[in-house]
DNA sequence: CATGAATGAGTTTTCATTCAT
DNA sequence: AATGAATGAAAACTCATTCAT
């Protein structure tokens, strides 16, 4: 049972964290600070740090609820009805729409070479597809439509690589070429999906010469 | 006609911009500062603003001139002998190792959204192809390969925007994940090539359903 | 007579007291906060407010508490048995093993120029004999080694001072340097009880030039 | 050869000191801080950090001014004319009224159990004598006063150790209690030479019980 | 008796930039 | 062409303290 005061500080959280999106979106990632937020707030800068134990922890706290986003997204596009093909291609349209709405706190998140960061970001590693929940969510949907050539679990992975970072690539430039208009942006996803993702998931897999 | 006083002064902006790399590739882009670079140069700080109007200039040219690099390798590249396709395996992997060599000020080029920045940068605008020399390249190995389909300018345009995005996708992913090691790193960029890139290359170019 | 409430919130301060000590031993004097001690007990800092009016207070009653601990050593060592001489060297040893187990709370203590610490620490004053207990004691055990050369009370009280501020030297040393091994430790405080206090007690007391 | 500007910035660095010097005297060697000093000189703040490198290296600067002022004189003295005994006491007054004349600064330099302070300060480890020339010139005193004995090394080492803690003590008491008259000063640094200092030096040496 | 929330002043330090010389 | 001196703004963070509840 939460009390009122207990849901109190979890709104405040809310509101730091939303203080700092916005000033995030304005400014830049790495124009974040403490002092800008509590201006924005009308707080002394001294009380975010009784929500939150440091810049650092508020940093994450707004990373993470991001990324809870994205992987809602993607998840609800996994579980949707359709064959194998036509749920990756709804997963990389989630994926790609739910990031590029987040964007400057996407790109900073997947371009922060800090282990915390890594921690969830990293996925190129080998074995990252056992380890790594967006990537098993991949592998699984890359199975399932391979279901006849049965590919052995280092080529899903690789496979599953190769979409996450292409993906990957699209976005940041959605993201960074922030004067596209929507058409062109709508465009280059479709075409993304069908050009690149597709022929991923169908090849056979051995082609690495 | 270049003065010795000229050639002296292109000199010392070199000077500084190496001394600048070297900052960026020890302690990160965001790191970087006038006092640093002047202290590893021996200089006063203040000489610096003597070359450079301000800290924006000089992170530009510290950009160009990693830019400059990469577009040289890939010339190379283009250069070349070989069939079409081979060729361009041989830009991609040009370009991937170039960039992956400038790590961070790549990155930091790559997702600063400046106008300035982007003036190089930018390459997912409709009609980007034409004035885009990094896309052209690849438009030109694109209609080599695929000379008997007549693909048009924008299917073209297109194909190049998706190597273009998917292959930063990539290059961001090997920089970030700095702890990968380089058997893993090559094999990532081999499947990326064959799975990726060459299917790009290959598709009829009107799937966009 | 205390009723229930009143020796809960006695013990509450010892409570208070004591993590401060702990603080204090960990980090130093300089480093106590009132939000690590509150911390450190798992209690709200502004409870702290209802015990002790502020940081003052409450460093006064830490410092009054360790003074209370030494005064309880040396009255013992001078309600043992033994002669004059022997009564005093053995207040001295537990003077000094007492203050060094105190450490920073003792040289904080004996270091405070305050009005309110030097009501405590206090001893260079002319009259301070008939004033301060601590010096009281050690003028008796003076007296009774000195039975037969009736020194006056002059005599006797900058005996006492001289006693009292070499000890202070030789603990505060001892505590400050506080990589010394238990060994040296030991033999400093023999040599100094034998070559300090024994001759200071002994002589004749009118060699002021 | 130094130039007018190496001189003016000689001279910053010394107002920079004795702004500081007179803040720790007005408040206590905690109290002082980077800001302080500032506003008393009337520059900003972060001028200082152009002089010394940062706040540790500003309180070492304090602290070796005041040494240095403390060594010259007892040097000084133990130049003088007269007896060994005679050089002792003058090198213990000069001693004691110089670092009486510091206050603060010296007692907080003395009491600081940091490693770069005990590099100065510390001296009653086994073989300071040979390490620490304060001690150095203490035993040579010593030595000079008992010819005739002929102390062994470790002997010497014990009375320099005694002589510098007594004296701390004395120091630190007479510049806590800071109210006391002049009169009373001085005879308490009579009576500590003569019935401390003295009978150490004289002692003959062996009587560790 | 105790807490949660908040403040305001303070801390050290780093930085881009300027300007007289 | 280069330096030394200086500023002012900003950074993260810590602290003692208050007060309504």
């Amino acid at each position: 049972m939460t009390t009122r005061r207990e849901k109190e500080s979890i709104q405040m959280r809310k509101n730091i964290i939303n203080a700092a999106k916005k000033i995030i979106k304005d400014e830049g990632f790495e124009k974040l600070s403490i002092r800008k937020i509590a201006k924005k707030l009308d707080y002394a800068p001294s009380i975010l740090y009784y929500y939150f134990q440091n810049k650092e922890e508020l940093q994450m706290a707004i990373m993470q609820d991001g990324y809870g986003k994205i992987i809602k997204a993607v998840l609800s596009a996994y579980q949707s009805d359709g064959s194998g093909l036509e749920k990756l291609k709804k997963m990389s349209e989630a994926y790609i729409y739910a990031a590029y709405n987040m964007s400057d706190e996407f790109v900073q998140a997947q371009i922060n070479s800090a282990d915390i960061a890594l921690e969830h970001t990293a996925s190129m590693f080998e074995g990252a597809l056992s380890k790594k929940p967006a990537l098993q969510l991949l592998g699984k949907a890359l199975s399932q439509i391979n279901q006849l050539k049965t590919l052995s679990e280092v080529e899903i992975e690789l496979k599953a690589q190769m979409i996450a970072a292409s993906t990957l690539g699209l976005i940041v430039k959605l993201i960074v070429e922030k004067n596209l208009d929507e058409r062109q942006r709508n465009r280059l996803v479709n075409t993304f999906i069908n050009q690149v993702i597709v022929p991923i998931a169908l090849s056979k897999g051995e082609e690495n010469e």
